[in-house]
RNA sequence: GGCCCCAUAGUUCAAUGGAUAGAAUAGGAGUUUCCUAAACUCUAGAUCCAGGUUCGAUUCCUGGUGGGGCUACCA
């Protein structure tokens, strides 16, 4: 278990106070801190309740006994109070102030390498379709884990999956082949992926009025939406392109093409990048040998000429891995990728699938497989699973167009910024370029926290209204305090800290507890993967500096060691708040 | 049908089994001759229901209600 290093200090301590004063061993991992409640006098609280058995006393006389212990025995426990099972402790100021001393000269978000690589595969969109809200979030919560992870001294590798093969890209394919008359992104000047799904609008539309056609002459439905011309057509250009018909296979290119371009283009803007892409169209022959193999290992067996994998004993099911024509289904090349990630990542310690929750079924099953297949890696695997995003009006849903376009609506958020900064006029000084930067960086930043600062298993609502929402829990509101920080930090000319030794004022004291639980958030996203974490602990930082901002002189202070020890503790502030925004891939202004 | 997830102020989100359940937003009241008011202060407002485990349950267990997802020799 991580513990800051006022617990790793005070933790020893009470075993050796329980040790001494009930002769008693305690699990050093059973003792538990948490920060005092604001009503009473303290800073770190311990609760004695669950030692009361092994203390033999009522939960005053133990956590006064302990308290005294502390007292005596650590330097940095001051005083403390006791109420009902409640040890509360008042750290030293001392403390504190080394504390800032050091945020001030040291990364605190920046913890010593592990020597271990994981891989992190954040985005596996499909080439038929422009990127849509759903996207973003998984993206994000990526590209944010990857970070984080980074921030946790691992080496990470950062990979997105492209289905760039399959029925979908065909209908795409055929429906611009038959419609299109020759449209390009050049000559349409519409971006390639949107292009792309234009067409496969287009198939569809074409697929209904055939079916509408064929049931209006009698045919059966059911039978009709299977037996379209159109459809047909689809899958036989399916066939081709698996047989590898060159001219298939040029329009195929073509079109892909166009998607990546457009990817690209989001990607960018979005600020994220992979360290490597796998196309579908290269994995998915992967797997079928591995599944063999498993066959004749006996981990699998074969019924009715299909191979199948029962996984009944863990509470699933059975599940087919080979169709009976020796086809593969899509857990076969998921099999095969993980392998050939494993060979071409050697020593990787960890493998993390950022995918949404309607795929835990597959996930558990793919990593009971690879286990049931021997590969030691296996306990490496993880899927992160987050919850879907819904609308204020439901679902999401390609189908009914209610789905919100990645592009769009990052045009929208920028847009928002930009009509408030306008309106606040604090920008005369800055140029058109700027300006449009500075917008970019604002509504992106309302945009990322706010899908990053909710619990990535967890469904959660959009609302576009408070997306862009540039007030309160939102990434404007933490840019803001980090600009405010820069400027008093730019008037205040130059300065150099100086170790305070008179008593910290309330407000400091509760900056500095703040930037102090930072890394202890830090470790617990990187251990939950789970950027919400440091999202929420920034937050809590930026509030309590704010506070002190509007109480405090800072540059104005006139004592100076008052003055330079506010300052010290500003730029500890902006430097963390820097690292943890860049652990979400969110970047902060200088001036705002 | 089977399996999985979720349920907290009007709304959106927090809360390693611990003290009087925190924020934001919306509502009400204030703060600017002073370092950026995209800020700050005060105010009102919530654990789906019924059992159980525990000194102590929003948290764990069982049942119920409501919502969502998965459950093809489709991709």
């Amino acid at each position: 278990m991580y513990q800051d290093p006022l617990q790793s200090r005070l933790t020893p301590a009470l075993v050796e106070a329980f040790q001494v004063l009930f002769e008693a061993s305690v699990d050093p991992e059973r003792i538990a801190f948490q920060a005092t409640r604001p009503e009473f006098e303290g800073d770190l609280t311990v609760n004695v309740f669950p030692f009361l058995k092994v203390s033999g006393r009522g939960p005053e006389q133990t956590a006064q006994a302990l308290g005294e212990h502390l007292q005596e025995h650590v330097s940095e426990v001051e005083r403390f109070n006791v109420i009902k099972g409640f040890l509360n402790l008042v750290i030293a100021d001392a403390y504190w102030i080394e504390y800032a001393r050091q945020a001030l000269e040291r990364d605190i978000l920046a913890f010593p390498a592990t020597g271990s690589k994981v891989m992190v595969e954040y985005a596996s969109p499909n080439t038929n379709k422009p990127l849509h809200l759903g996207h973003l979030r998984n993206i994000f919560l990526g590209y944010s884990v990857s970070r984080i992870l980074e921030a946790a001294g691992h080496e990470v590798v950062k990979v997105q999956v492209i289905n760039d093969r399959g029925i979908h890209i065909c209908k795409s394919m055929l429906a611009w082949q038959r419609f299109g008359k020759g449209e390009t992104p050049e000559s349409s000047g519409i971006k390639g992926d949107k292009l792309v799904g234009k067409y496969y609008v287009e198939f569809d539309k074409a697929l209904k009025a055939e079916v509408e056609d064929l049931v209006a002459k009698g045919s059966d439905r059911e039978k009709a939406e299977k037996e379209a011309p159109i459809l047909l057509a689809a899958q036989d250009m399916l066939r081709k392109w698996e047989a590898g018909d060159p001219e298939v296979k040029a329009l195929w290119e073509k079109m892909n093409g166009w998607v990546y371009f457009g990817f690209e283009a989001t990607y960018r803007r979005a600020g994220v990048d992979f360290d490597r892409n796998y196309f579908e169209s290269e994995t998915y022959v992967l797997g079928k040998q591995d599944v063999l193999e498993g066959l004749k290992k006996g981990v699998f067996y074969e019924k009715d000429g299909a191979v199948w994998v029962d996984n009944t004993a863990e509470g699933l099911d059975e599940k087919v891995l080979l169709r009976s024509d020796g086809t593969s289904v899509y857990m076969t090349q998921d099999i095969g990728t993980a392998i050939k990630r494993f060979e071409e990542y050697p020593g990787l310690s960890q493998l993390i699938y950022t995918v949404g929750n309607e795929q835990d079924y597959h996930f558990k099953v793919l990593f009971i497989i690879l286990k049931k297949l021997g590969f030691p890696w296996a306990d490496g695997l993880h899927h992160l699973s987050y919850g879907m995003v819904d609308l204020p009006s439901g679902k999401m849903k390609s189908r009914e167009g209610t789905v919100v376009d990645a592009d769009d609506l990052i045009d929208e958020v920028v847009q928002e910024a930009r009509r408030t900064g306008e309106q606040l006029s604090k920008l005369d000084a800055f140029s058109t370029d700027e300006k449009d930067e500075l917008f970019e960086m604002i509504g992106l930043a309302a945009l990322k926290y706010y899908l990053l600062k909710v619990d990535p298993k967890k469904r959660m609502l959009f609302d576009p209204a408070a997306s862009i929402d540039l007030q309160g829990h939102t990434g404007p509101f933490i840019q803001y305090t980090y600009a405010r920080i820069q400027s008093v930090l730019r008037k205040a000319g130059s300065w150099t800290a100086q170790p305070l030794n008179v008593p910290l004022v309330a407000e400091e004291l509760l900056v500095l507890k703040q930037l102090h639980q930072l890394p202890s958030a830090l470790h617990e996203a990187a251990a939950k993967l789970d950027p919400s974490a440091i999202a929420n602990q920034t937050y809590e930082l930026v509030k309590a500096y704010n506070t002190m901002y509007q109480v405090l002189p800072i540059a104005k202070e006139e004592d100076t060691a008052r003055r330079v020890f506010r300052l010290g503790l500003s730029k500890a502030v902006a430097d963390a708040v820097r690292k943890a925004m860049w652990c979400l891939g969110i970047e902060v202004p200088e001036r705002m």
